[in-house]
DNA sequence: GCAAGGATATCG
DNA sequence: GATATCCTTGCA
C-alpha cells in the first residue's frame, strides 16, 4: 500500500484557490493495536476511531498541539491501519502553497513573539521545501482535522489522491525506520516501515538531522 | 553552522 | 508527562 502511494499525486482543489498538486515522496506505515508506534495502540478513541474504519479515507490529527498530519486509512474495516504522508514535491499551485504556509506561520507566531517576526522573507523558501515534512505539507495544502473521514479516493473529493501520470519519473523506493517513535521500543523502532523516494529533494529534514534519534 | 527551547491538543 | 513537528533564537 505504501509503495502504491509513492509517486502518486495529492490534490487539493478548493473554490477560489488554484489547484494544489504534490507528488508523494515520503510515507510511513502504521498498524493496529499490535504496533506500539501506532495511534491505534490504545484501541479506538475519539481521535483514532476512523483508523478502524474502511480504507481510503483521511485521518488527520494534531501533533504537539500545533501541526497537522495527514494519513490515509488502510486495511479492511475493523482492522486499524494508516499510511502517514510525510512529504510531497510541489507540482502545481506552488504560489498557493507558499501563501497558505505564510498565513499559517504568521498566525502561529503572532502570539508570544515580538513584532520582528517578518525579518526573514518567506518567499525565500525553495519550492522543494514547501511540503517537505508532515506538518509543512498540511500547512501548504491547508489540511486540518476537519478533513478526517473525507474520502480521498473519489474523483469528486476536494482533497484526493490520484495515480501518477504516464511518463512521470520512476520513484527510487528505499525503506528506512520510522521517525520519532523511540517511545515504542523494539522491534517497532527499527522496522523499516518508512518509504522514501531516494531521488527527491523534498524528503523531510528528519533524514538529515539525526537529532530525531531521541 | 549547529543546539536548545518553545508552542500546546490529545492521550495514558 | 509525553508526543508520528517545525521555527526562531542564541551561540560558535
Amino acid at each position: 500500500m505504501a509503495a502504491a502511494l509513492l509517486g502518486a499525486r495529492l490534490v487539493h482543489e478548493r473554490l477560489g484557490v488554484p489547484p494544489r498538486i504534490g507528488r508523494i515522496v515520503e510515507v510511513e506505515a502504521y498498524g493496529g493495536p499490535d504496533d506500539r508506534a501506532s495511534h491505534a495502540r490504545a484501541g479506538a478513541t475519539a481521535r483514532t476511531a476512523v483508523m478502524f474504519g474502511p480504507a481510503g479515507v483521511a485521518y488527520v490529527y494534531l501533533v504537539y498541539g500545533m501541526y497537522h498530519c495527514l494519513n490515509v486509512v488502510c486495511g479492511p474495516a475493523g482492522e486499524a491501519g494508516a499510511i502517514l504522508i510525510r512529504a510531497v514535491e510541489p507540482v502545481e499551485g506552488i504560489e498557493a502553497m507558499r501563501d497558505a504556509r505564510s498565513t499559517r506561520l504568521a498566525g502561529r507566531h503572532r502570539r508570544g513573539s515580538g513584532p520582528s517576526v517578518g525579518g526573514r522573507r518567506r518567499r525565500d523558501v525553495p519550492d522543494q521545501m514547501l511540503a517537505s515534512g508532515p506538518g509543512r505539507l498540511c500547512d501548504a495544502f491547508e489540511v486540518d482535522v476537519s478533513f478526517t473521514g473525507a474520502d480521498l479516493c473519489a474523483r469528486s473529493s476536494p482533497l484526493r489522491l490520484e495515480p501518477s501520470p504516464p511518463g512521470d519519473r520512476t520513484p527510487n523506493p528505499v525503506w528506512t525506520p520510522r521517525v520519532g517513535i523511540s517511545y515504542a521500543g523494539e522491534p517497532w523502532t527499527s522496522l523499516p516501515w518508512r518509504l522514501i523516494d531516494q531521488g527527491s529533494s523534498s524528503i523531510s529534514t528528519a533524514v538529515h538531522h539525526p537529532r530525531q534519534l531521541r
